[in-house]
DNA sequence: CGAAGGCTTGATAGACCTCAAACACAGTGG
DNA sequence: CCACTGTGTTTGAGGTCTATCAAGCCTTCG
């Protein structure tokens, strides 16, 4: 592709995601540059689609962090995964006529809604994207099923430390992470209810974590010093988030 | 459709499980009747697909019934969701090179291998068929946020209702329920690597299920007494499952 | 009848939770 | 500029759910 063209993907999260993840044609990335976005900016903590709901747009995710969860009866929360920017977390709305989870913020992020008309007309003109955004949703369900194993079979401990991989992986594939760490806007309560802990416990066992020199964590920016030894504590082997090398 | 078409369609599993997700049109019906299928049969405990392999075709299940798991390196398994007939549990593998799960066998099943080539040629000429297997593939993952939930933040004992209660509707929706059970042939240790639980304490919570007339489960056939009560103790609504009407 | 797999039971231990309070820090308002 | 407030983090104590280990029992099947 053209240099112009490879500068303006570097810049638009949608293309740099994708392109993490699959092989896309000059046309089908011009066609996704074309595509005009509603840009709306959530506060912090604030709820872009909800449980329940019918959406007629999906969101895709410009900057800031956001996530997917659920509340229970009992007012527990589980939420199911962490978006960045370049992300569509309800793609599944484009599918399925009634949200089965909500979709927040964590903090202040901005957003683009693309209506399903839209995006069913973009796929209609370029059938070559369907796969790509098909395989997007596959991998989504991939990281569900790591996170399952997680919550089933792995130690606090272990779990933690294969969640920080797992962002690590994800927001150097777009170019948000140093090779040594990177921004974490989360709350120990908000990874307390992402891996099924007390924040208590997450408390705990992070500070295990840091005595060991695994990790730096302070004000929302984790330094990894030793990637190696977090991915071994976390039994993390990247070949479930599918990116291309 | 014909009466004849309608009849055809009873006995086929596959069809009667995509009916049951998604609105098919008379075509497309035809089309997925004519598929010749490449039936085998695996006996129990055995493996149809492995982690780590590159598929070159999607499995169907005819008869039996599936799970999806993952060994991990201290030898403990996870069992990620259970498939029955009409299922196609590695329709992932169709747009994933590589496959980061094993789909294994719990007793004698039979299957059809489909060609992926065969696949594709299938979507290009319905086209239509496309937004129904991805849909079936969105559905999987919203079952798998399910045991995400009830793996961070159920108990035990919820957790367990839970799964009867899925596997009662899912069952149902492809004929192989009746209105107050269903054929489980699924050993408590099986349970508890679907639900992160250790064979011990899933016998102790069947038993409270059981005192407490919940369930009656004898020999692999699994009696429910009282549905509204099991479906309350799991916390279960079908919602996620997204079954048509 | 013996073997094998699954189920059941008992005893003990540990990972993690809950409750409760103190601490740290940033933002707000007087 | 400094109390004041709110949110997030940290610490302590106790309790519980669930795991582990180990054994006995039951059914099926060759």
């Amino acid at each position: 592709m053209s240099f112009a063209m490879q500068r303006q993907a570097q810049s638009n999260p949608l293309l740099r995601k994708l392109d993490s993840i699959a092989d896309l044609s000059d046309e089908e990335r011009q066609a996704l540059l074309e595509l005009s976005l509603n840009v709306k900016v959530f506060e912090a903590d604030s709820d872009i689609v909800r449980d329940g709901e019918r959406p007629t747009d999906c969101c895709l995710v410009l900057s800031g962090f956001v996530c997917r969860y659920k509340i229970l009866p009992d007012g527990k929360r589980q939420i199911m995964g962490f978006y960045i920017p370049g992300d569509m977390p309800d793609l599944q709305g484009f599918h399925m006529k009634i949200l089965d989870n909500t979709i927040g913020t964590l903090v202040t992020s901005s957003v683009a809604l693309i209506p399903h008309d839209t995006l069913q007309d973009l796929l209609d003109r370029h059938p070559g994207l369907v796969r790509v955004f098909w395989r997007d949703t596959l991998i989504d369900a991939a990281m569900f099923r790591e996170w399952m194993i997680g919550m089933g079979r792995r130690s606090a401990y272990q779990r933690i430390a294969h969640l920080l991989c797992e962002l690590h992986v994800r927001l150097s594939a777009v170019g948000l992470a140093g090779p040594k760490g990177y921004d974490l806007p989360v709350t120990q309560n908000e990874l307390g209810d992402a891996l099924g802990l007390s924040t208590v416990h997450v408390n705990r066992v992070l500070q295990d974590l840091r005595s060991e020199g695994m990790i730096v964590l302070r004000g929302g920016t984790l330094h990894i010093p030793d990637w190696e030894a977090l991915q071994t504590a976390g039994d993390f082997d990247p070949a479930y988030l599918h990116i291309r090398r």
